[in-house]
DNA sequence: CTCTTATCTGCAAATGAGTCGCAGCTAGGA
DNA sequence: TCCTAGCTGCGACTCATTTGCAGATAAGAG
């Protein structure tokens, strides 16, 4: 909520300039709901930038937020918090340990490192509140799923557009 | 799955005594879905508790599954995946960062560090599959619940300890 | 060992998130 | 301006999870 307006229209020159490489319509609808998200601090539900939406434009379904906004997702400019998977899962390993979750299939594996159980949480964090625990998380498309794209299609095998940090 | 029993045993041990000081009943149901979840080096889903409880008691309903899951999970026996809540939760914040999230309100706030964005991720994790990103996942109790929660309830107030609320 | 009761369990129906099929609408290139 | 592939809104649908309830049962008291 407290973004810069700089960043938030970067954030929406990107997202045209994707739209128009991919083929996509910019429609009115997509643009607002792009700027919502962009502009937002927060990691809102669909729930809430529907509502967001509503207040300029009152005519748009929950349902095309749900639809632009894994358009969205897919185009590389948005991520979703945990997986997009649909049900809770749960973990019996009370140990300090770490997960590697692959995007495409959701599996998740645990993997151990006393380097990584020994982070240094930055001081800021502490502002927030309470620190129960902290443990990495790594995505990635695992051995099987690669495997399986490369099978099924070679040339669109290579990792999605996504993800350029690190 | 290929956890040696010595390790399965422990944590059933561990169950039993929480269970006892929490004044919670040995059921066989709970005792079995418990057994089940600790055996288990995947991280299961209830639907996928719940099939494999059923082959040795045919008659446990779904229902149960999820009621001891979440009681377990409660006494800090176990723990779920990403957040507790509901709905997929989304980010536009493409830059490399990550999140500290309370486990009371699902608030997810974001951090930066220029450290933490250099982890080294242990080689092993290679094995899995392609890494595309990693980030650091912080839990904990955000400042405005723990002032909600010592406004409401001073003596239950202190975090993780004896909190069997709810 | 039996009694008692607070706590469980199973069921069936309810909720809530997210999706799908379709018919009409529209962005944007020709 | 026209055309059409690609959108949108709607309502019905699926699927995960929860709830209310009546009958069952663990486990402490006697």
């Amino acid at each position: 909520m407290v973004l810069d307006n700089e960043e938030i229209n970067r954030r929406l020159a990107h997202y045209q300039a994707v739209a128009k490489r991919a083929d996509i319509k910019l429609t009115p609808q997509r643009l607002e709901i792009f700027r919502i998200v962009a502009a937002s601090e927060e990691h809102p539900s669909a729930e809430v930038v529907h509502q967001a939406v509503r207040t300029r434009m009152p005519m748009v379904s929950l349902d095309t937020v749900y639809r632009t906004l894994w358009l969205l997702t897919d185009l590389g400019l948005l991520t979703t918090l945990g997986p997009r998977q649909g049900s809770v899962r749960f973990d019996a390993n009370l140990e300090h340990h770490h997960h590697y979750f692959c995007t495409r299939c959701g599996r998740v594996l645990d993997f151990e490192s006393a380097e990584l159980n020994a982070l240094r949480i930055p001081e800021c964090v502490k502002d927030f509140g309470l620190i129960l625990s902290a443990h990495v998380e790594v995505r990635g498309i695992c051995a099987a799923c690669a495997r399986a794209a490369t099978d099924a299609d070679p040339i669109a095998a290579s990792p999605e557009g996504g993800d350029d940090d690190e």
